[in-house]
DNA sequence: CTGAAAGCGCTTACAG
DNA sequence: CTGAAAGCGCTTACAG
């Protein structure tokens, strides 16, 4: 049960192994007759080019890596990366890289690992997730030459190309649409705050809040776990002057205020509006399913994939906007029962 | 910035190339001082052993593969996949073998990507899960020879190593504990009927609704998507004589099932009693929270890697039996209101 | 204990 | 258009 290599499509055709590289790669050097039957052979004995030795060939691994950094228990539930993932394949697979991936515990461990992939020559590139304010990991990828694609923040990663969406906009585009509602008192639970996109998130809350004269702007910060969910809403809901709406930064933190809301005793949305950002089949499995802002995960996983190829194959890299998100409404927000 | 070789090593050292391959993989054939040298000069100028070059030498491509054969919809939201890709990564990176992915449409897809990923040498072995009935991977498996741990079923898959766990006893258990609550109407809503430890569940659900006298056991099949789970629950609760008591074979549609009843006025627990199986934080994210079979996916994902990884190295293949499911009660379910 | 050499299966200049 | 050959960076018998 040898797999077959070149050298077995060479002898069965009569021609040199070079030829038959060429011809398995779409290069110049064989005439088309000799293509033609080279492929139909290699079909026939089911050919798949060693990928080692490609590799080692000088040419690519065909591979690309990505690094989970979340604790066990939110990776499983949160379906942001599963969406991302899918979305990488879609592109990956049609150019028939693989996905090579390592949950990880902190971002240093994440470096070790990029250093270990890129040393090992295991992988072409690397998308990287959760960007955070002078991230270690951006560095290192420069210092690496590691083609990389970053996720989630725009302007400080100088020579990586970065993919971020406008989430200043979606926020307020939800804090105006609670608003208009008749909505005055809006708390946010955030993700952790030392990611880029939550600090985003953050200000642009803070700026319209102000701009609409809600006062002041409260915030309070979690992981994205379940727990850290109710925790929050239980600290906001018990105050005097409850919000009579609130954003969460993930759905999992939502599904878990909502829990919360319900065994108050509170009726959602009569008496709490809830707003999940990053709409997942999470949202539209509860009652009531959750008003949230929405995304085209998956899409935007394809387009770091494409973008991530570019750079490997040393084509432009830069600043890539990907769609904002926009509002779904669905049973969570009403307007306040006065 | 050319990544270091064994060559460098070689040369720093005043050895062969081959002593420092000896040095680094542990082998006999260099004496102790040598070998900390060269060990200290391969961590001084941080040397990674290039992946290909190992692979092709015969050595292993320390990776295995692991497809995912799911809708994008329902991959992101079930827990189950990535608490399995957690255990198998706490045990692959201890050995430092890496995981390679792939999202695939069916069984029939998998099995091309199998075929590749051995022809191309990419992985050393695989873990499949969702075995079925007369499953059309198995005999691939063994045509190709290639090593792969089966999840999720015992018995039918000769020469592979299966990992089985003792679903009809942890059923069994569930409806004990349904029918001690006072529940004689036990419905049932089933994961996709084709996969074998779907049948399983639901021959023991069977037995065990007879030998109880609990009449005619009510089996929905569904296929672990949320809207799968409302349309089985919409229609056991509509019936005239509805059941008291739902056990659902996943989280997604034990929630799911759980604001259908909510979205029809009925209370849980008090009008209907609902039992997850696979308890994951999900279960502990809703209101109320979900009564389920728990068992430690992970420890299952990482006794699955280690497996493989005997499998790999030429080691016994064989049966083995896993942890059985283990009820934890919550708040899903009471004493039906008579 | 150590060195020189072959070989893994490709790709890619280099001659014909 | 085609063939012969070198080389990628390791591992591993085979001599000393």
């Amino acid at each position: 049960m040898k797999r077959p290599t070149i050298a077995d499509i060479a002898r069965r055709a009569g021609v040199s192994k070079g030829a038959v590289s060429y011809a398995l790669n779409g290069q110049p050097g064989v005439s088309e007759a000799t293509r033609k039957r080279i492929l139909a052979i290699a079909q026939e004995i089911g050919f798949n080019a060693n990928s080692a030795a490609r590799a080692l060939s000088g040419a690519r691994a065909r591979a690309v890596g990505l690094t989970l950094c979340r604790p066990a228990r939110i990776l499983g539930i949160e379906p942001w990366f599963m969406g991302l993932i899918s979305g990488f394949e879609a592109e990956l697979g049609a150019q028939s890289y693989a996905l090579t991936l390592q949950v990880v515990a902190s971002p240093e461990q994440e470096v070790e690992v990029y250093r270990r992939w890129w040393g090992e020559r295991r992988i072409d590139g690397v998308i990287v997730t959760d960007l955070r304010e002078n991230d270690v990991r951006i560095p290192v990828l420069q210092q690496l030459q590691l083609p990389a694609v970053v996720l989630g923040g725009s302007g400080e990663a100088g020579g990586v190309t970065q993919i971020w969406s406008d989430d200043g906009g979606a926020i307020t585009e939800a804090v105006r649409y609670l608003v208009a509602l008749g909505h005055s008192r809006i708390a946010r639970v955030s993700g952790v705050p030392d990611l880029l996109h939550t600090q985003v998130r953050t200000k642009a809350f803070d700026q319209v809040c102000a701009s609409l004269g809600l006062g002041e702007a409260l915030t309070v910060p979690a992981d994205y776990t379940g727990e850290e969910g109710s925790r929050a809403t239980r600290r906001l809901l018990i105050g005097g002057d409850r919000p009579t709406a609130i954003i969460y930064d993930n759905d999992v933190m939502a599904v878990a205020g909502l829990a919360v809301a319900q065994e108050m005793g509170l009726s959602v949305p009569g008496d709490l509006s809830i707003v999940a950002w990053d709409d997942s089949p999470l949202c539209s499995l509860v009652h009531p399913s959750l008003t949230a802002l929405s995304r085209d995960v998956s899409g935007y996983g394809a387009q770091a994939a494409r973008e991530l190829l570019n750079a490997i194959d040393g084509k432009k890299v830069g600043n890539v906007k990907a769609q904002t998100a926009h509002l779904t409404p669905r049973g969570s927000t009403a307007p306040p029962r006065s």
